[in-house]
DNA sequence: GCCAACGTTGGC
DNA sequence: GCCAACGTTGGC
């Protein structure tokens, strides 16, 4: 007998000068590969719970104006992070060796773009309250998302004319 | 650029 | 294992 799992859901979050939901949506197949993870409590999520067709909000962050701009999916398991490896690369890990690599990556596909649903309308919302994100001093690039949270964004907050496979 | 908060490092 | 020092994150 097998378990049916709930859906899962995340936040993550990326710099758009560095990869932006327009950058997303326009790479091949809208899939990006989601590079340079160096915590390794969101290592960990990817290696240990985020799968395949996993809802993701895609966060904008370390800009004027943070906030989701985007609905993407978990497009891949995990796997090695090449960027470790590569000493031109500001990810790269000294001590990480590609017989046993330390930091993880995994494909994130873009599904669409949403209007900015900015940091403060995030926190404005009582139901998203409990959101990883919005607490004090929270730095994790990836945080789970729960059920309610994510019905409550793609309801209130997000066009709903398209929706997740 | 500031700075609070947090994670990591490394000496002991 | 403790913990001070340091580095990073990320909103403002």
């Amino acid at each position: 007998m097998i378990a049916l799992e709930p859906p899962r859901y995340w936040l993550m979050k990326s710099e758009p000068a560095d990869c932006s939901i327009d950058d997303a949506l326009a790479a091949a197949h809208a899939t990006v590969p989601w590079t340079g993870v160096r915590n390794y409590q969101a290592r960990n999520f990817m290696r240990d719970a985020m799968q395949v067709g996993d809802g993701v909000l895609f966060y904008h962050s370390s800009c004027p104006e943070p906030g989701i701009a985007g609905i993407a999916r978990v497009a891949s398991g995990a796997r090695a992070d090449p960027s470790q490896f590569d000493p031109m690369s500001p990810y790269f890990d000294a001590k990480s060796t590609p017989a046993k690599p330390r930091w993880l990556l995994l494909d994130v596909q873009a599904l669409y773009k949403t209007r900015l649903i900015s940091l403060g309308e995030l926190r404005a919302h009582p139901a998203l309250a409990g959101m990883r994100v919005l607490q004090r001093g929270n730095r994790l690039s990836i945080t789970p998302v729960q059920a309610a949270e994510w019905a409550c964004i793609l309801r209130d907050c997000v066009r709903t004319d398209v929706s997740i496979q």
